[in-house]
DNA sequence: CCTTTATTTCGCCATATAACGAAACGTAAT
DNA sequence: ATTACGTTTCGTTATATGGCGAAATAAAGG
């Protein structure tokens, strides 16, 4: 029950959303992340961790960037069965498409790296 | 975007999920609910108004009572999907096995009617 | 009408959550 | 080593949430 819970938790905020609906595009660096929600990057920090904790996503560490995707293994159980839905899902959202298209075209390097 | 995210809220508590496995088993009204669970009954209203606004359940007044139970119509569209999943979880919780039982084999008369 | 019973609404309190900036940490480059 | 940069952790603050009891509402029965 508890993981459950932490489960829907992690799914009950927008900007996590938002995050996972644009992981669904490509891996992130947390700065670009934080460069398109327009937070403090501490915040979106915090909320990685939370989706992570979750086993939504999950990071990787290249040099000074961590790169976070989404967790497509088999071994979770409740995201596994939940992000396929969230897939279908805010496809027309004009946040989610915003995002999405940023995402998509935008160089890392102009963003955030040197 | 934000009725996505009053789903996943109202998903987001021990004692809600409870709720949903309850009415698993058969329509409930309030005190039956009340009863089970251990809680005030304002306390418990609340939890039921939060489902019903997620469209999770649907109340159905009879007399002086309130049955709740789980809202299968097509007329919704996340808890259409959520609600599935919910049904293969948690089946072996203890809480929610305990739960179940109870509202399996009690009469609400000797409960809380007259 | 007045009481009783089931439920909901309201006001309050304690805890949880999301936001920020500052400070700490880790890696790469000078 | 020192600096620079990306990320995380920590402390604080404002708001959201879940709990309760008291009061309000609604229906049934004397």
């Amino acid at each position: 029950m508890r993981i459950l819970i932490k489960t829907f938790k992690a799914l009950s905020d927008p900007n996590r959303i938002r995050i996972l609906k644009m992981l669904q595009v490509r891996p992130l660096c947390v700065c670009e992340i934080t460069e398109v929600l327009n937070l403090a990057a501490s915040t979106v920090s915090k909320h990685l961790s939370i989706l992570r904790d979750a086993e939504f996503i999950i990071d990787e560490k290249e040099g000074k960037w961590v790169w976070y995707k989404l967790n497509d293994e088999e071994n979770q159980f409740y995201a596994n069965q939940l992000l396929p839905l969230l897939k279908n899902w805010l496809a027309e959202n004009k946040n989610v498409v915003e995002d999405k298209h940023l995402v998509a075209k935008v160089d890392r390097k102009e963003i955030c790296g040197t």
